[in-house]
RNA sequence: GCGAGAGUGGCGGAAUUGGCAGACGCGCUGGACUUAGGAUCCAGUGCCGCAAGGCGUAAGGGUUCAAGUCCCUUCUCUCGCACCA
C-alpha cells in the first residue's frame, strides 16, 4: 500500500476538491485578480485527445501557482457543443444532436475531472445551452441593431444612422432598406455549394475538384440567401488594435496577413458612357469628362462611363499597356463588342464553372479574352485595351485591374502570353541585376526604383511618384488615396438544424410572400428555441433544413402580422466568440454580464490554445468584443491580453524503410513522393512500400540513419500527425491508467517547450513516473505496512549546502513557471530530488519545499504527500515558498581558464574575488604555469565569476 | 512564390547580457541486490583516439580575447497564406 499508487491518490484528492468548491472563484475579485482561459473544447464523439490536456496542463499550473501567490484566479471550463459530427450522426442514427451532444460532454467532463484540473466547475457553460444562446441571439441583435460610423470609427445604433434626404424622399420602405443596408449583420446572395445527390449545402473544404469529399458527388455552386456580417468596417482596428497586446509576432503576422491592408490608390480610366464605334472613347466626350471631374472632383461610386480600378503601384500609371476585368465585372456585358461576344460569353461560363480552388490551382499558365473595348489612361491620355480574366478576383478590390507587366509579375505572364506591349516605367538602378533585361520589357520588376518614360515624372524615386501622381490625379479628379483589405465579411448563416437560430422573423403579405421587411425579435422575448424535430434527414433542397420545421414554430403573429423565422442557423463560431465573458456571470438571466464583474475580471489575462485557430477564432471574436464594446457591454477594447498557442503532439517517432514488391529495400534517398503521398523509385518509376523498421534494426552512419543489415540502405525517421488510420493515437484514459494523471500532466510539460511540436514517447512517460516514484519515496517509508513518513525526513535545520539547493530550486522553478517554462522548472526539481534521495536525514523543511514546488504541476501526490507531512488542509492556498538569494551564494566558486579561448584549467576562488585575485590563482594553476611557459602574454580577460582568458603569442 | 518558426548526442531537449556546449529525462553499456526482473540502487555514456590530444551546435564565410548565441551567403524541414493588383 504505501507504494505511490495513483490509482488510489488521484480519485481522492479529485473528490476532495469537488466536495470542499477548493477551486471555486469568487464572483468579484479579492486582490490582484487573475483571468486563465483555455480554448474550450468541441466535445467530438472520440473523447478526449492527447493535445488538450498539453494546454490545459499548462494553464492549471499557472492558475495553481498564482493562488499559491494569493492572487484571485478564475479558470473555467465549458464546451463549444454544437457542430457539424452531431448533425451527421443524426441523420444517420436518427438520435437527437442534443442527446449525442450531452453524452460527449459528459465523456469530456469525465475525462477532464480525471486529469485533476484546478477548474471552478460551477461555471461550466455549452454553447448549446439554451440559456446560453439566448445571450448569443442578443448579441446578434446587437450587430443587427448597430451601423459603422466610419467618421467616428465605431460603431452606433441603427437609429442614429443618418438617412439621406433622397432616400427619405421614396418613403418608409426605402428608409429600412438603406438601413437594413447599413447593418452589421445584413443579408446577401451568396453563392453556397449545394450537392444534389446528398442533397445538402456543403462548405468549401467538403468539395474537392467539383466533387464532394463524401461520396464525390457533383457539386454546383448557386446563389442562395445569407447572412453577412460587417466584419470588414473593423479591419483598421482589428489590425492596430493588436500593436498592444502580449501575442507572438507570429500569430500577429499570421492575423494582419489574414486582414491583408493595403495602401494605393483608386484611379478611374474613362470608357465613356455608350459603346463606341471602334470600341476606343470618344475625344471629345473624353474631353468633356475631365473637365467636369476638374470640378466635381472624384465621385464616391463610380458612374457608368468609367472603369474603376484598384492600385499599389500608381506611379507605374505610365507602364498601364491594358486593362484586366474579372469575369464577373458588371461592366462585362458594356465593354464587350458585337465581334467579341460569343468568345466573352464562352470564356466567362467557363469562369463561372470553376470553383475558387480550381481557378487559383491550375492557375499557371493565364487564361482570358478581349472585350474589344478600349479605356483612356488617365496620366497620358492614350487608349488601352480591355481584356477579360480570372486571374484578376471579383471580390478584392474594384475587380478591375490597370496592367503593369513590366512591373507585376502576374501582368508579365499574361502579356507573355497574349503578345500584349510591356514598357519599363520604373529603372532598378545601377547595378541591379537584370537591368537591361528590364529596360528593354524582357523581364518583370517588382520592387522600387526611379521613374521613367513617364513624362514630367521621370527621375523621380518610386515612393515619392506614388504620392504625387495621386494627389494630381486627386486634384484632377481622377484617382483618390485608397485602402483595401484582403478580409471579407463573414458569411455568417449556415444550412444546419443544430446551430443557434436567429432571433429574425421575415414579414408576410396576405399572399404569404415575403414582403422584404425584417423584425428583430425582442430582447426580452429570446430565447428562439431549436424547433423539436421527429425526423433528422436532408429534405433535399438547398434551403435550410429548419424549413421543415412545424408550422406553430415557423409561423409567428405579432401585432396582427404575419411573419416568417429564419431558418438559417448560426456557424459554430458564434458560441465561442463571447464565451469569456459569459464563464463569469454564467447564471445571469437579466444580462449577458453584469457590468461590474466584467469591470473587475476583464480581460483575459492568459489564453492559452491550438494555432487552429490562430486566425479565424480569434478574430471573430476580436470582432464581436469590438462591437461589444461600441456598444457599452464591455469595458476593454481587447478580449485576450497574453496567447500563447501551445504546440501539436505528434505520434511516436517511426522508423520507415521501402521495400520493392519482392522485398528487395531502397534507400531513402532513390525514394520520391508520387501522387496521393505514394512512395516511387526516383530511377525506374516503380511503386515502392513503405515499411516501419524496429529501432534496433536501424542505426546512424554519418548523417543519416541506415539499415543495421545493410548500411547502403538509408532509412526515413520522423513522426507523424497522430490519426486513426496511421493508429498512432494515444489515448489519455489508457496513459491514466497505467501511470497516473500527474505522470501524464508532468511528462506533457517535460516533453519541450510548451508552443513546439514535439513527438510522443511512451518510454518518456515511463520516465517521469519514475521521478514521482523516487519523490515518493524520498519521502514515504515504502516498507511500512501503512502509510509513513521516511525516517530519513527529520525535524533537522538544514546545512548549508542543503539550503542552497532548496533556495536556488525555489528560484529557479518560480522564474520557470513564470516564463512558462515548465519542462526547465521539472528538471530542476529532478536535480533537487537527486540530491535529497542521496542523503541520509532529509530535513522537513526540504521535503515541505519541494512538495509545494511540485503541486501545481502534480497536484494530487503533492496533497498527499503534504498530508502525509502532517498538514490538515489542501496546499491549494498556501503561500509559495520564497528564497533567500543569501543563502543560495557559495563561499568559494570554481571558474574556468581559457588560454586562447580553450579550457586548460580550473581554479577555485573565493566568491567575492576581485580581478586581480582571480588572475593570480589562474596563473598558479599547475597545468596552465606549464601551457604560459615561454609564451607573453598580450591581454587578459576576466570575466568576475565567471573566467579567465588569456591571450598568448 | 510570400509570411512565420525551426535545424544542437542514438532520441526528447538544456544553455541570463556573447563567457565551461550537451542540464534534465529516455535509450544504451557495465556493476550491485536478486530464484527472477519491464523493480530498485551505483557507475559510465557527443564523436575520433590506447593515450596525450583533436574535432564538434545544418553548410560555408565574417566580427570578437571568446560565437549554439551577433552579421552575411546557402541548404533542409514544419506551419500558414497562396494570382489580393
Amino acid at each position: 500500500m504505501p507504494r505511490y499508487n495513483p490509482a488510489v491518490v488521484e480519485p481522492k484528492w479529485q473528490q476532495f476538491w469537488e466536495r470542499n468548491k477548493t477551486f471555486a472563484a469568487p464572483r468579484l475579485p479579492a486582490g490582484e485578480k487573475l483571468y486563465v482561459l483555455d480554448m474550450f473544447p468541441y466535445p467530438s464523439g472520440n473523447g478526449l485527445h492527447v493535445g488538450h490536456p498539453e494546454g490545459y496542463t499548462a494553464t492549471d499550473i499557472v492558475c495553481r501557482f498564482e493562488r499559491m501567490n494569493g492572487k484571485s484566479v478564475v479558470h473555467p471550463m465549458g464546451w463549444d457543443a454544437f457542430g457539424l459530427p452531431a448533425e451527421q450522426h443524426a441523420i444517420k442514427t436518427q438520435q437527437p444532436p442534443r442527446v449525442t451532444t450531452e453524452k460527449n460532454i459528459a465523456t469530456f467532463r469525465r475525462q477532464l475531472k480525471m486529469l485533476g484540473f484546478s477548474y471552478d466547475w460551477d461555471r461550466e457553460v455549452s454553447t448549446t445551452d439554451v440559456d446560453y444562446f439566448r445571450w448569443t441571439q442578443w448579441i446578434f441583435l446587437q450587430l443587427f441593431d448597430t451601423w459603422y460610423d466610419s467618421a467616428a470609427k465605431r460603431g452606433r445604433p441603427i437609429a442614429e444612422l443618418p438617412i439621406p434626404d433622397d432616400v427619405q424622399a421614396q418613403g418608409d420602405l426605402a428608409v429600412d432598406k438603406y438601413r437594413d443596408e447599413h447593418r452589421l449583420a445584413y443579408q446577401l446572395e451568396a453563392p453556397v455549394n449545394w450537392c444534389p445527390a446528398l442533397g445538402t449545402v456543403l462548405a468549401n473544404e467538403e468539395v474537392i475538384g467539383g466533387l464532394s469529399e463524401r461520396g464525390q458527388h457533383p457539386v454546383v455552386r448557386i446563389p442562395l440567401r445569407q447572412w453577412m456580417l460587417r466584419i470588414t468596417a473593423y479591419a483598421d482596428r482589428l489590425e492596430s488594435d493588436l500593436e498592444g497586446l502580449d501575442w507572438s509576432e507570429g500569430i500577429k503576422a499570421l492575423q494582419r496577413n489574414w486582414i491583408g491592408r493595403s495602401t494605393g490608390a483608386e484611379v478611374d480610366f474613362f470608357i465613356g458612357k455608350e459603346p463606341s464605334k471602334n470600341g476606343k472613347p470618344v475625344p471629345a466626350e473624353f474631353k468633356q469628362w475631365r473637365e467636369t471631374r476638374g470640378s466635381s472632383g472624384f465621385p464616391r461610386t463610380p458612374g457608368p462611363e468609367v472603369l474603376r480600378v484598384f492600385t499599389t503601384r500608381p506611379d507605374t500609371l505610365y507602364g498601364a499597356t491594358y486593362m484586366v476585368i474579372a469575369p464577373e465585372h458588371p461592366l462585362v456585358a458594356r465593354l464587350t463588342t458585337a465581334d467579341r461576344q460569343a468568345e466573352v460569353q464562352a470564356y466567362c461560363e467557363q469562369a463561372a464553372r470553376k470553383s475558387d480552388l480550381d481557378r487559383t490551382d491550375l492557375a499557371k499558365h493565364k487564361t482570358g479574352v478581349f472585350t474589344g473595348s478600349f479605356a483612356a489612361n488617365p496620366a497620358n491620355n492614350r487608349p488601352v485595351p480591355i481584356w477579360i480574366a480570372d486571374y484578376v478576383l471579383a471580390g478584392y478590390g474594384t475587380g478591375a485591374i490597370m496592367a503593369v507587366p513590366a512591373h507585376d509579375e502576374r501582368d508579365y505572364e499574361f502579356a507573355k502570353q497574349f503578345d500584349l506591349p510591356i514598357v519599363a516605367v520604373v529603372d532598378p538602378g545601377e547595378g541591379a541585376k537584370n537591368r537591361d533585361d528590364v529596360l528593354a520589357g524582357k523581364a518583370c520588376f517588382g520592387e522600387h526604383g526611379t521613374a521613367i518614360n513617364s513624362s514630367e515624372y521621370d527621375g523621380t524615386p518610386t515612393a515619392e511618384f506614388k504620392a504625387k501622381i495621386t494627389a494630381e490625379l486627386a486634384k484632377r479628379g481622377a484617382a483618390r488615396e485608397a485602402v483595401n483589405y484582403k478580409l471579407r465579411d463573414w458569411l455568417f448563416s449556415r444550412q444546419h438544424f443544430w446551430g443557434e437560430p436567429f432571433p429574425i422573423l421575415h414579414e408576410l403579405d396576405a399572399a404569404g410572400n415575403p414582403t422584404g421587411r425584417l423584425r428583430a425579435i425582442a430582447a426580452e422575448d429570446l430565447p428562439v428555441n431549436l424547433p423539436p424535430m421527429t425526423e433528422f434527414k436532408p429534405h433535399g433542397r438547398p434551403e435550410p433544413p429548419l424549413e421543415e420545421a412545424s408550422h406553430d414554430w415557423l409561423y409567428v403573429t405579432l401585432d396582427g402580422k404575419r411573419y416568417k423565422r429564419e431558418t438559417n442557423t448560426m456557424p459554430q463560431w458564434a458560441g465561442s466568440c463571447w464565451y469569456f465573458l459569459r464563464f463569469l456571470d454564467p447564471k445571469n438571466n437579466q444580462a449577458l454580464i453584469d457590468p461590474a464583474i466584467e469591470k473587475a475580471w476583464m480581460p483575459v489575462d492568459l489564453y492559452i490554445g491550438g494555432a487552429e485557430h490562430a486566425v479565424l477564432h480569434l478574430l471573430y471574436a476580436r470582432f464581436w468584443h469590438k462591437v461589444l464594446y461600441d456598444r457599452g457591454v464591455v469595458t476593454t477594447k481587447e478580449p485576450f491580453q497574453k496567447l500563447v498557442n501551445q504546440g501539436m503532439i505528434l505520434g511516436e517517432l517511426e522508423i520507415t524503410g521501402y521495400q520493392k514488391a519482392d522485398g528487395s529495400w531502397v534507400s531513402a534517398k532513390d525514394v520520391k513522393e508520387g501522387d496521393d503521398e505514394k512512395p516511387l523509385d526516383r530511377r525506374t518509376g516503380e511503386e515502392l512500400k513503405a515499411v516501419r523498421v524496429a529501432t534496433s534494426d536501424a542505426k546512424k552512419e554519418g548523417d543519416s540513419l541506415v539499415l543495421v543489415a545493410d548500411s547502403s540502405i538509408r532509412l526515413d525517421s520522423r513522426a507523424f500527425k497522430m490519426s486513426k488510420s496511421r493508429g498512432n493515437v494515444i489515448n489519455p484514459d489508457d496513459v491514466v491508467k497505467e501511470y497516473g494523471a500527474d505522470s501524464l500532466r508532468l511528462y506533457e510539460m517535460f516533453m519541450g517547450p510548451l508552443e513546439a511540436t514535439k513527438p510522443w514517447s511512451t518510454t518518456g512517460v515511463n520516465g517521469v513516473r519514475g521521478f514521482l516514484d523516487r519523490v515518493w519515496r524520498m519521502i514515504v517509508n515504502d516498507r511500512a505496512e501503512h502509510l509513513e513518513l521516511s525516517a530519513a525526513v527529520q525535524d533537522v535545520p538544514l546545512n548549508e549546502e542543503q539550503a542552497r539547493v532548496v533556495h536556488r530550486t525555489i528560484r529557479d522553478v518560480t522564474q520557470d513557471i513564470r516564463r512558462l517554462s515548465f519542462n526547465t522548472a521539472i528538471a530542476k526539481m529532478m536535480e533537487f530530488t537527486n540530491f535529497f534521495t542521496g542523503v541520509e536525514v532529509r530535513p522537513r523543511e526540504a521535503m515541505e519545499t519541494i512538495v509545494l514546488l511540485l503541486s501545481p504541476l502534480a497536484p494530487h501526490i503533492a496533497e498527499e504527500l503534504w498530508g502525509l507531512l502532517g498538514h490538515k488542509t489542501t496546499l491549494a492556498y498556501e503561500p509559495w515558498p520564497k528564497f533567500d538569494e543569501a543563502k543560495i551564494k557559495e563561499s568559494s566558486i570554481e571558474i574556468p581558464v581559457q588560454i586562447l579561448g580553450k579550457v586548460r584549467g580550473r581554479v577555485v576562488v573565493p566568491a567575492d574575488a576581485d580581478e586581480k585575485a582571480i588572475e593570480a590563482a589562474a596563473r598558479a594553476d599547475e597545468k596552465v604555469a606549464a601551457l604560459l611557459e615561454g609564451k607573453t602574454i598580450v591581454k587578459t580577460i576576466i570575466a568576475k565569476g565567471r573566467l579567465v582568458n588569456f591571450v598568448v603569442k
